[in-house]
Order: structure tokens, then sequence, then C-alpha cells
RNA sequence: GGGGUCGUUGUCUAGCAUGGUAGGAUGCCAGCCUCGGGCGCUGGAGGUCGCCGGUUCAAAUCCGGCCGGCCCCA
């Protein structure tokens, strides 16, 4: 251990430590925090804002596309949570159990709600009557509460997450297929054009679905440490639920039938994975679209040019957000220019502009690109027409860098050794045969640590024979290990 | 699930073997200096040594339990 100071900037390197750049982002940009509890974090403003910045832009979609936001409790009955028996099962694991009130023994326990669906379904079988009262779509922004034992890691992996649950009832089965298809595809808008992150869409195996699903789709991302993440899913639940739970209407044919159902949920997540996928040695980067802070304008002075260098600078945080865009202008006099500049690239701000006595006198400002690096100079006058097409510019190569990650660290190995090697290897996404058995993803999981990812909806390629046994298959899966 | 490792002020740490005054750096506060890549000077404040218990005249230090962080393996 060195008896040096710590330095207020990332010391680990992403190529070299990649678990501890993660971590060291996190909390030196000033994201989260550790809670006192285990595997619980606590969010701090800047982390806040940009799950709000997520937050927004599904809302908006959400409600684009007839979705209403509700409330629920965190509390569900026992006798509740295991009235869908998969679903039960599937959970009790890892569920927080609520004994007592004061010291006083509660009757039936109760959970701390670790997924929403057998509380909300007991409600909506009241509120269903009719096919007029159908579709329901419902969203929640809430939290999940699911205990992890081992191996948390800040917003990948943790006992409470923030997310958002969508529950949806439907009519027929085709309107509720139709739901998880849109409902995914919003998701890929979400990750793809703000996130930047480009990925891989298609069903789980049977085994890696929801449990209590008829199927789950999902999105897949590739981290630069050759692991892959989930960053979505949409399930269809078809009557598993309605089933137990009776959602029943009255058709117009005057008959009764069950409903049928979805539901759908990304998480804060999707911040470890920007953090991962974006991310370099100086810190976070955040795509433009979804940072906080577009631009940060740093002064720089000396005593006798601060008053004209500040008011020059507010001029041009006011012109930029006249703009729409979203600006701040770092005025503290307590901190250098060296500091700040290391500071905002610490925080991922994806356009820093400097502007100084010897740029006032040429009429210019300097722009730093976060993602490149990269500082030129530009005419006063240009300066928000070229931050604009600047940051468009940042948005495009931050999503072009990932997607040449995920094509890099994407491999069609042709026998099981070769599959092997890559998993011990480089890890990465495997695009292999296989013959739609559990016994062999089990073996295969066991063996390599590699489970299936996602079966693409995308099946370009004839499949191979199973990449373990040899027989037929049907499908090409994406093997990977995983967050 | 298995193994390893660490916890001393906001942060990073010295001290622990051999029990006896908690030392430094950085940050913070005040004043000065001034800023084109983590400036400099002077002064000051800041500590239940993770928690609980045990041994002892005396515990950061020895012993036990617990809590938390990190890393590796399944």
């Amino acid at each position: 251990m060195s008896s040096q100071p710590e330095s207020p900037g990332i010391t680990a390197k992403k190529g070299e430590n990649f678990s501890e750049w993660y971590t060291q982002v996190v909390l030196k940009a000033g994201l989260a925090d550790y809670a006192p509890v285990k595997g619980f974090i606590v969010l701090r403003p800047y982390g806040y804002a940009i799950w709000e910045s997520i937050r927004d832009i599904l809302d908006r979609r959400f409600k684009e596309t007839g979705h209403q936001n509700g409330f629920l409790p965190v509390l569900i009955p026992e006798s509740l949570l295991g009235r869908e028996k998969d679903h039960f099962a599937g959970f009790i694991p890892e569920v927080f159990w609520v004994t007592k009130a004061g010291d006083n023994d509660i009757g039936e326990r109760l959970a701390l709600r670790p997924t929403s669906e057998t509380l909300a379904y007991s409600i909506f079988a009241k509120w269903i009557t009719s096919y007029r009262d159908l579709p329901l779509k419902i969203n929640y922004w809430n939290s999940a509460l699911r205990a992890e034992i081992k191996a948390t890691k800040p917003f990948i992996r943790t006992s409470e997450f923030l997310w958002q649950e969508g529950h949806t009832v439907h009519a027929s089965e085709a309107e509720a297929e139709q739901e998880v298809a849109l409902i995914l595809d919003i998701y890929r808008e979400l990750i793809e054009e703000h996130i930047a992150v480009p990925t891989v869409r298609g069903f789980k195996s049977d085994k890696e679905k929801f449990v209590g699903a008829k199927y789950t789709t999902t999105l897949e991302g590739m981290m630069s440490d050759g692991k892959a993440l989930q960053m979505g899913t949409s399930h269809h639940l078809a009557q598993n639920f309605s089933k137990p739970f009776e959602i029943k209407y009255l058709g117009k044919d005057t008959q009764e039938h069950l409903a049928w159902q979805t539901s759908w949920g990304v998480s804060w997540r999707l911040i470890g994975a920007l953090i991962m996928v974006h991310g370099d040695d100086k810190g976070l980067i955040l795509p433009p679209r979804l940072a906080p802070i577009q631009v940060i304008i740093v002064p720089i002075f000396r005593d006798k040019d601060a008053q004209v260098v500040i008011e020059n600078a507010r001029n041009l945080e006011s012109e930029l957000r006249q703009q729409g865009i979203r600006a701040h202008l770092d005025a503290r006099s307590e901190y250098t220019s060296g500091w700040k500049f290391n500071e905002w690239e610490l925080k991922g701000v994806p356009l820093r502009i400097n502007i100084g006595p010897r740029d006032i006198e040429k009429g210019t400002v300097e722009l730093a690109r976060r993602d490149t690096r990269e500082k030129s100079p530009c005419g006063r006058k240009l300066v928000v027409e070229t931050a604009k097409e600047m940051l468009d510019k940042i948005q495009i190569n931050l999503y072009e860098k990932a997607r040449t990650l995920l094509q890099d660290k994407t491999a069609r190995p042709h026998d099981y050794a070769e599959f092997k090697s890559l998993m011990e290897g480089k890890g990465g996404f495997a695009s292999a045969g296989w013959c739609g058995r559990l016994e062999c993803e089990e073996k295969i999981k066991e063996e390599t640590g590699a489970d299936i990812r996602v079966i693409p909806f995308d099946q370009a390629e004839k499949p191979e024979a199973c990449i373990l046994c040899g027989k037929p298959s049907e499908k090409v899966a994406m093997f990977a290990r995983a967050y």
C-alpha cells in the first residue's frame, strides 16, 4: 500500500482491473455511495439525475403508447405471492420478509416486493369485469427488493433497485404479444438511441425466462470486459397469472374469458451498463442525449480578468440554454481550471468549453470533446451551432464504438473446444447451435460459466449442430458469461 | 456455494510483531496568492481506531463473535 494520498481521479485502468475501475467510477464520479446494509446503495444527486433522464425518456414513450402510471405498496402477503407456484418458487430464495410490527409477531409474513405481479393482479381482478375495461396498461416507477447474499456491485447487482415495472391486461393473446414487442422496441430505442449501447434482441431460453411467463423477450448488451448484461426484459405471461388470480372479463359474445397479460421492466442496471461500455481511464463518459450536463463551461482567469471572463462565460451559458442545451458554468473560485477539467472529465460531461482572456481577445473559445479528448478552437459566434453538432457527433461516436465492441466480442465457435477456450479467454458472445435441451444448456453453464443470454429474433444463418451434443439444432443461441 | 483479503478523522494511510501520549498526507475552515491540465504560503478545526463482548492495572494493538468493503474460484 502506498502512503501517498489517493488521487481524487480514477487510479485503476479499465483494461487492467475492470472491476476496481468500475467501483472507482461509481464512487468518484459521485453517482452513488454504499449504504450501511450489505448490497444496498445510496444514489447521489448526479446518479439520480441520470436515472431521471432515463425515466423521462421512457415515461414519455409509455404515455404516448397509452400507459398510465400508478402506485403499489411495498408489502405483499405470502398467500398472494404464493398463488402462482412457479413464480413463487423462483423468487423465494431472495425474498426479504417482514415478520414483526414493533415487538409483536405479524400473523402472516409479508414480503418486501421482489416484483409486483401477484399484488397487482389480485387488484386488477377487481377492476376488470368487461371487455370495455381492456386493455389495462399500467406502469409503476418504484423499487424492488431481492436479497443478494454475495457478489453485489453498485447498479448491477444490489438488493434493492430502482426500476419501472409495467403490467398490462388484454382481451386477446395477439394483442398481448403485440404489447410485448412494442415495449421491447421502446427499450431498444432508449438503450440504442439514448444510452448508445447496441443490443441483441430475442427470446430467453425456458431456463432463463421470467418465472411464470410463457416466454420472455430480452435485450442483451456486451460490456467491455467480455461479460454480457441483460438490459431489459418484456414478458408474455399468457394466462399463467390470470388463471390463479381470476382476471376474467365478459366479452362481446356475452361469455366469460380469461385475460391475457404482459409485464416488463428496466432497472438502474442501465446506468451500470453505460458506465461499463462508455467509460475510460479518466472516468465516466455520458452520451449527450442522457447527460444531466451536456456542456460544461470552464472560465480561465486571473484576478484582473475575472469579471470580463465570467460575464462572457455567463452569456455563453444562457445562449446555449436558450437553444435547449443543458449547459452549466463552473464559476467556482476555489478551484483552478486544471482541477475543473479533471473533475468534469471524471463526471463524464460530453463537451467542455474553455473560455479565457486569450479567447476573448481573439473572439474564440476552446471546445474539448470528452469522448476523443480532442480540443479545437471555435469562433465565439459559432459556438452554439458547433456545440450542437459536436454533441450529435459524440452521441454517434459512442454508439459506433460500442457497436465495434459488440462485434469484436461476438464469435462463432465451430466446436465445443473452441467454445470453451473462447469463454476462458476473451469472453464475449458465442453464437452457436443449440439442440434446445435443458441438459445441454446446464452442462455448458457448469463447464464454462456461460449460459444462453438470448436466442436472437434475427436467425440470419442456419444453425450448426448443437455445440455440445452435436444433435441437430433449430436455433442459434448466444452464449456468454454474464453479470 | 467455496476461498482470500481489508476496516484507524471526509479520503488515503503510519502505528499492531513486543499492550501504555493515536503520527503523516490530502481534503475541510480562515487569511493571502490566482487559474490555459488535479497551483503555492501561513494558521486552525477535525478521531466512540467498523460494532459487541472477553483478557488486562491498561487494548487501535491480544482473543471470540458479528457487521461491512474488495478480490479470486464454482
